[in-house]
DNA sequence: CGAAACGTTGAATGGTTTCAACAAGAGTGG
DNA sequence: CCACTCTTGTTGAAACCATTCAACGTTTCG
């Protein structure tokens, strides 16, 4: 069952590094405290002062901002095997807030268990260091995205990085993976209104690209997406130096 | 001399921890091997596989990745105090590039140096590492601009972080600082086109809000600019929890 | 002096949002 | 079981905002 759960995040690590059975321990260690939540209700609240960190096992969770007229931005979606507020462990507040867009299992992290992990497995702990450096990686991508990239493209990039994420922890493949995400979701990610996510997705459909139906992301031709985004995976698949 | 050109980040930390004779030392012995870099000259190109990184002592730097089109997505300005390419030290290959905005002065460090700093004098570190993650924030903060923003606000906001850490290191006031950024260098953080970012900066001109003009912006009306790019310097200026 | 970079403004074009209406499915309570 | 509501997805039309294209003024620099 533990091994079940930490399935995730010990593919992502193992695609990096060849895991010790010391290692494969530690890691399981670290989800111990595992907790459910449901979907839909907040994790961190923008602004709360409480330091609490997470190991997601299972279900999706997505980073957002609120602004005061209302609107929400999404940062970056969590997919199980990535970690939940990393950074309001080490800032006393957390900038932004989580929500599960799934009902999700998450297993709680202190700032002991860090320590510990580097003390005593330091080729686990520089592992999770290159995964958070991944995820600014990813985040900077998105920046650029937002900023620069037409809404067909975005999408695209959108939709590939994501099946590249899941791949790498085992729930998909290139040619389709399923996807809990409403369109509303998608465009608070995308900087778009959702009725315009719902065109956008029907070109990229009538252009035999790629679906989105009843939670299950398809794609008819991967070369031909791949050309349309212009999508690199280099940010993502990176062999860390500090593993040398 | 030293002290001089130290003198950004010293007063950047010095905001949030008070800094021993001991770390006031260690922070200059950060700043040997400093070099000058002309405007202009990328520092890092994108994809380049060298490992550098460098504290910016003194002029202005853009971060910013380049789209196969062409078009190019500013992420961030470095200023005095800054750091550049902290990622690219962590990671094997650069992911975007650096550009001198203005002749600098930027001192080389290396992994070593950082060693030796967590070792030696940890609560310095600890600042750093503060320091470092008040620069994610910021990415995230111009992330939420770029999807969720209109152009007005997504100025107003721009012209009074830029104003906020610059006052941080002793390079301005909250009534003008001195900026060396054409409104091409905005256009390209802010995802517009240039020609639109004269007309919002007008607007913003004639509403008797802010001018920038031969690089210098003067804040006519704080209060009002706070109250339209709803400006919450909290992620700016908050203590860190390590710090304790 | 000519070229190049930066800033400024107008007019036309086009992409996105907003508003509105409707369809389909899930969950709820009478 | 069936209305009822709520969420999600879908489409059309009008309004709006930002881009593009174009032209011109200014300053700097070789």
């Amino acid at each position: 069952m533990n091994a079940i759960v930490g399935s995730a995040l010990t593919r992502k690590l193992s695609a990096f590094i060849a895991l010790s059975d010391r290692e494969l321990e530690a890691l399981e260690r670290l989800h111990q405290r595992r907790r459910l939540f449901p979907a839909g209700q907040a994790l961190v609240h923008q602004g709360q002062t409480e330091r609490a960190a997470y190991f997601l096992a299972e279900g999706w969770v997505c980073s957002y901002k609120i602004q005061p007229d209302g609107s929400r931005q999404i940062v970056d979606f969590q997919i199980p095997g990535d970690f939940l507020g990393m950074r309001s462990v080490l800032l006393r507040t957390s900038d932004h807030s989580f929500e599960p867009v799934t009902e999700i299992v998450a297993a709680e992290v202190l700032m002991r268990d860090i320590h510990e992990m580097f003390a005593q497995t330091p080729r686990l702990g520089a592992a999770i260091l290159w995964a958070a450096s991944r995820d600014e990686a990813m985040v900077v991508e998105h920046l650029v995205g937002l900023g620069r990239r037409d809404t067909d493209v975005r999408m695209a990039h959108f939709l590939l990085e994501l099946g590249a994420r899941l791949v790498l922890v085992g729930l998909g493949t290139k040619a389709e993976y399923s996807c809990p995400l409403t369109q509303h979701h998608i465009a608070d990610a995308l900087g778009l209104s959702a009725v315009h996510v719902n065109r956008v997705l029907r070109r990229l459909r009538e252009d035999g690209l790629v679906t989105l139906r009843d939670g299950k992301v398809t794609i008819k031709d991967y070369r031909g997406l791949v050309e349309l985004a212009v999508f690199d995976p280099g940010y993502l698949d990176q062999t860390g130096p500090l593993l040398n």
